[in-house]
DNA sequence: TCCGTAGGTGAGTGTCACTATCCAAAGCAT
DNA sequence: ATGCTTTGGATAGTGACACTCACCTACGGA
């Protein structure tokens, strides 16, 4: 398979599929000359990978990239290269970089002892001793620091149900995980799952809440 | 409370509220000369809340504009301006608007159908007949056919229980806000919902992924 | 042999959320 | 009164980012 192929059985344009090769996010093809490269399935596969980071997670190429070298680093153990494959991707609820959160707010301490708290009561100890160090955690508690300032406070109890829902979404998810063959895999898939249940579970979010409220407010 | 007062409550620069007031996405204050402008809490409320939709919810300023248009429009019942103000909001899964969907492509039409027998199992009736119309339903197909091209399917089956979950979230959601007093607020309300509640979800998410996983891999 | 095409590279483009600078009029402090 | 600051208003510039274009050289098929 040639540039011209790959793009065409992608749908992505020769000119980006160079661009990808430039940055590091797509492996370079065989070269059989100066002048021709030949690309196999794997390139589609990741290319495909790429785009979705890219085009439906919105992911920065510069992340895309460093994720990528966590999925391919087999010197790992799955845990960590699991781990370190999610923590380099973007968290919704994180402010902006050029915005990071004063660390002295006080509205801040209120919202991280709320989740510690919310931990303990779900009996989640793993992340209540990682706690502000992952960037899950920090991006919850910018979130419920923000909502406490524009009047809508989420307490512990509030986020029970939901925290319950999300543990039995995660057991479901590596239940999926474990059914691959390869570390590297697992690891694309844990990803992937990180990328594209996120929408699908928002937009069906967004169904129920209309549908709702049509069946109370008519229409 | 001047600009500057302003610009110290809310912790945005002088420089950015000017510019968030030419865009019109902060309603300008009572002048009380050519040069110097009186502003109140409302303006504070307001000024937060944009700041909360920009920074964590990455909404596009004009996007912004149109939210808070429908959200001031007393002249529509609160159903449709409950909807038109979660309509305009940016749907993750969405495919970036200069790289839509080709809507030929096959695995489109297959998402579609299970999306609908998703629905039909539901009793979603209301969301199943706006169909294709609704940005959340495009995203889900949209977000679906990905999955799909990257070899992990999710068919109805799989949705189900999350879709449960989402349903149980959304009456959640609307009980508390029936609680606000006016329309205003209320739809003030769910947009606070829409943008701030997912990355809390999110991030709920992705924490009991990695206590899950601690569980059973160790470390 | 020769023309079209392949892949590689450096520079340019468009978008977007600010940000910086200027200006003249109007306080406010002394 | 005087001089420093602040205001609203306007224009232009910035930096990040994901491409995208034009051009170059070297094949490779007819």
């Amino acid at each position: 398979m040639r540039l011209a192929d790959l793009s065409e059985r992608s749908g992505v344009s020769p000119a980006t599929i160079k661009y990808y090769l430039r940055e590091g996010l797509l492996p370079p093809g065989r070269l059989i000359n100066t002048t021709q490269a030949e690309y196999d399935e794997s390139h589609l596969r990741r290319l495909r990978l790429v785009r979705a980071m890219i085009q439906i997670g919105r992911i920065p190429v510069a992340t895309v990239r460093e994720v990528l070298a966590h999925v391919d680093d087999d010197s790992l153990g799955l845990t960590i290269r699991l781990g370190a494959a999610l923590w380099v991707l973007p968290h919704p609820g994180e402010p902006a970089p050029d915005a990071a959160d004063d660390p002295d707010d006080p509205s801040l301490d209120v919202a991280r002892k709320r989740v510690d708290d919310l931990l303990a009561r779900l009996g989640w100890t793993t992340a209540r001793e990682v706690g502000d160090l992952s960037p899950a955690h920090r991006a919850l508690v910018s979130t419920l620091a923000t909502l406490d300032r524009l009047g809508h406070p989420l307490d512990a109890d509030d986020m029970l149900p939901y925290a319950r829902s999300m543990e039995q979404a995660a057991t479901y998810d590596l239940d999926r995980m474990e059914t691959l063959p390869t570390p590297a895999e697992q690891t694309e898939y844990a990803v992937t799952a990180a990328v594209l249940f996120e929408p699908v579970l928002l937009n069906l979010r967004r169904l129920a809440q209309s549908e709702e409220s049509a069946r109370r407010y008519g229409l």
